[in-house]
DNA sequence: AATCTATTTAGCATATTAGCTAAATAATAT
DNA sequence: ATATTATTTAGCTAATATGCTAAATAGATT
């Protein structure tokens, strides 16, 4: 389970307008930078997107986009793997999941306080 | 549905420790500033906490709160009603389950999308 | 070894945020 | 009318965040 600090750091990632766009465009798919048909279909980098093809999409000097991403890996919400002189990109939906299911729990239990006092 | 904007918003509302921790106090119902028992069992203010009451909670100035409040106000995630001069507040339980949906929905469109390539 | 490509680090300027105290507002109680 | 209670607004300071360019690093290619 996520404790509060990791917690809070994930929504100050989330906060800011051009990583949200980022974490948006790497969970949604929106670009691989190395599409490789010869490698295994169960190999991950194959598909996988990179620093510079984020920052083309951007309006941010490629440095700006790069600590962005720092932040999103700090937060555990993006993997980073360097394979060559590449660093390669993926979403990491497990805590993802586990903030979707932080949610349901406290609205879970909220309802269920609410109706022992009130009944609605 | 939010919109981007408005999750950005909420985001950054819950980015910050000490909005955190009012935000989670106000949900799992840490403190009532007015239980009365008089007043039918349906009337929300009568269970509800206020701004002084949060504020007693926390080693910052009443203003500080205030404005924390007020930023957790914007973003929706609590309700804020004036009753005779006092701030009776709430959560919002609406717009948490609206973004737990959000997230769920992410990363099962991810899984699925990964599935079409390999497999996983 | 020199060059090219991908990325990060350093150092800087500006904007935003988060705290404070003092003063203002709004409603209630005396 | 005055005082009390609850809250917000204003104005300030300090810290943090976000952008930039230039320089550094790491690996691949020539």
């Amino acid at each position: 389970m996520l404790d509060t600090k990791q917690k809070i750091k994930i929504f100050k990632a989330l906060g800011n307008e051009t990583r949200f766009l980022i974490f948006k465009n790497i969970f949604t798919g929106g670009y691989a930078c190395s599409i490789d048909e010869t490698k295994p279909k169960d190999d991950i980098i194959a598909q996988a997107t990179c620093v510079t093809t984020i920052a083309e999409h951007f309006d941010f000097a490629l440095p700006t986009i790069s600590r962005h991403l720092k932040e999103l890996r700090d937060a555990d919400i993006i993997k980073m793997t360097k394979k060559s002189n590449k660093i390669y990109i993926e979403p990491n939906p497990k805590i993802i999941k586990e903030l979707s299911v932080c949610f349901t729990t406290l609205v879970d239990n909220y309802k269920a306080s609410s109706f022992q006092f009130d009944n609605r």
